[in-house]
DNA sequence: TTGAAAGCGCTACCAC
DNA sequence: GTGGTAGCGCTTTCAA
């Protein structure tokens, strides 16, 4: 049980002041013009005893912590974790480490975790906001706190936020089925309100509507054990439906497996397209057409919007909305 | 910009002194004798204005911060990010939070996260252990905080450890590949001196042994981009292999990108056990026989012991060594 | 029963 | 150029 060496210690070791050693600490020897002789010393000798200053007590006096907190959906889901990863990393670049958590989508899980983030006083945060969620994220951005949002678009919230052009890929995606001669294609949903999810069901009901086709909606509730029965429930009582276009990448896994079970063949009998792409989409056989969200860029302009909020605490100016478009990889599930 | 609330302003409010409310706060009003009046007059007015502790002031009183830092080899493997999911639950029932991070199994990454996790002043430890962190672990019981060992054994560390039955469980899946009528049995692994590892080829090299049957083993290099191209010339050099036993889940993945890449089938041309289960797996075409870890019971003696350590920090009496047993899921991929 | 005050380790203002 | 010191918000000892 070794004890901890503190800034005291330094300045007695030394025989200088606290504040001394506290401003060569922080780089402000060369602004307090303090000889270099002394800076080498006191560098050498924290190296020597390898000093660390204590994270807690600085942040209890600067009321900043150097920390930024992440909630994304499921942290296992590959799309986010590698957001994940994407943001940690350019976070370390910059002096920031990151804490992050999964919301599962659950309003108050989700609130406990903000709740959580704010005792622990994070600087900053980026957050996939589940629904519901709109007045806590008003609370925190009221609060003075840089909030960014990522992959959902929350209506009258005055922050910024990150989407992918959710309509446009959806009407990219339901064409293309429709091109490869698919007519009765089906669109499988959440049973959500979120923006996003409305958004790929007007592409789907654009395109439809578009080729004068009849639509097929189904919406499964949310992290249901039952989505599998649900899906080969409904395939078995629509049985003209030729195409399933799924909204997420869970519910295609799960109908995937629907299908699977029902021994129809993909894409002979019923052709399959998929929102969001997942290693599993790419090994599956056949393997199966996607819409690919750009987690690079996502990742990218998130924590550069939270890093320029940071940086200048000045007034949040102007609110950013960014739109970023998807990749679609066509690979056998949709063509025929 | 609201401004927090202190426990100074509290007792300001309700002309007491803040030594009250600290004890109100911290449940010692009843062994301090605080008149239930007054108690209750306190709680009021902290649930009005909503009032939080600061937590750095406190942590930097106490030198304890509740928090447990989790570093596991990759936070978005199923496995782990199971067992991530399941330590948080119960850690949070026990008034502790977690942060975790990926490894990525880099030992220098691993000690930078150790040293930032100290920083931070994490109370305890749980750590899936890269190859050379040894002295670092060391050095972290040294100073006294307690640490939990997960999935890998390291030799001549003095703490808590919870591991498979690795050589049993690669003995118990060789064997079902040569019941299965597997002769010329390769063994894919990483080129890693773990110990695990080693046992769980030294489980292949035994049954293989006893069957006197010739012994394939394969290194590829862990993280190597090239793993695929590898085990595909791997499998094109030695033609008569008839089955692959993977030691670890993504390898298994980029053997069967080889495998499919080459045209191979499965189980009729060539037989596939992997170790870790996973979701691609069951989904696959044919679905692969594997090797399951108990990831609830990981996780549940990971966090039982931990928060014990923690409990009492009595001298760390006498060290734990947990040895679970895994489950043989049998698939398609293997039998003929 | 309650309160005063020391001190956790650090930063930053002000003085010299 | 360097040092003294107040104070961030809290816990805890000791005194009343």
């Amino acid at each position: 049980m070794k004890k901890k060496i503190s800034i005291n210690d330094i300045a007695r070791e030394l025989g200088i002041s606290i504040t001394t050693v506290s401003f060569i600490l922080n780089g402000r020897a060369q602004e307090k013009r303090i000889s270099e002789n002394l800076v080498k010393k006191v560098q050498d000798f924290i190296n020597e005893v390898d000093y660390k200053p204590n994270s807690l007590a600085r942040s209890l006096r600067t009321g900043k912590t150097n920390i930024i907190g992440l909630m994304v959906e499921d942290i296992s889901d590959p799309f986010f974790s590698t957001i994940a990863r994407l943001i940690e990393e350019k976070s370390y670049q910059n002096g920031y480490k990151i804490i992050y958590c999964s919301t599962e989508n659950d309003t108050a899980k989700t609130r406990e975790l903000i709740k959580m983030y704010s005792e622990r006083h994070v600087d900053g945060y980026i957050i996939v906001p589940p629904e519901g969620i709109e007045e806590d994220i008003k609370t925190l951005t009221a609060s003075g706190k840089p909030v960014v949002l990522l992959d959902r678009y929350l209506p009258g919230i005055e922050t910024d936020t990150i989407v992918i052009d959710n309509l446009e890929s959806a009407y990219h995606a339901t064409r293309h089925l429709i091109d490869n001669g698919y007519k009765n294609i089906a669109f499988v949903t959440i049973d959500s309100l979120q923006l996003q999810m409305q958004e790929r069901l007007s592409g789907y009901e654009k395109a439809m509507n578009e080729a004068r086709l009849p639509q097929y909606v189904k919406e499964i509730a949310y992290n249901s054990a039952q989505s599998v029965p649900q899906i080969t429930a409904f395939l078995h009582r629509k049985k003209n439906i030729d195409a399933v276009f799924f909204a997420t990448n869970y519910l295609c896994v799960s109908g995937l497996k629907a299908i699977s079970g029902m021994g129809a063949k993909i894409p002979q009998e019923i052709g399959v397209v998929s929102f969001d792409d997942y290693e599993l989409f790419e090994m599956y056989s056949p393997a199966i057409t996607t819409v690919a969200q750009p987690a690079e860029q996502i990742a990218e302009h998130a924590i550069n919007l939270l890093l320029t909020r940071l940086k200048k605490n000045t007034a949040p100016k102007k609110v950013e909305r960014i739109v970023l478009s998807t990749s679609f990889i066509v690979r056998n599930s949709s063509i025929r």
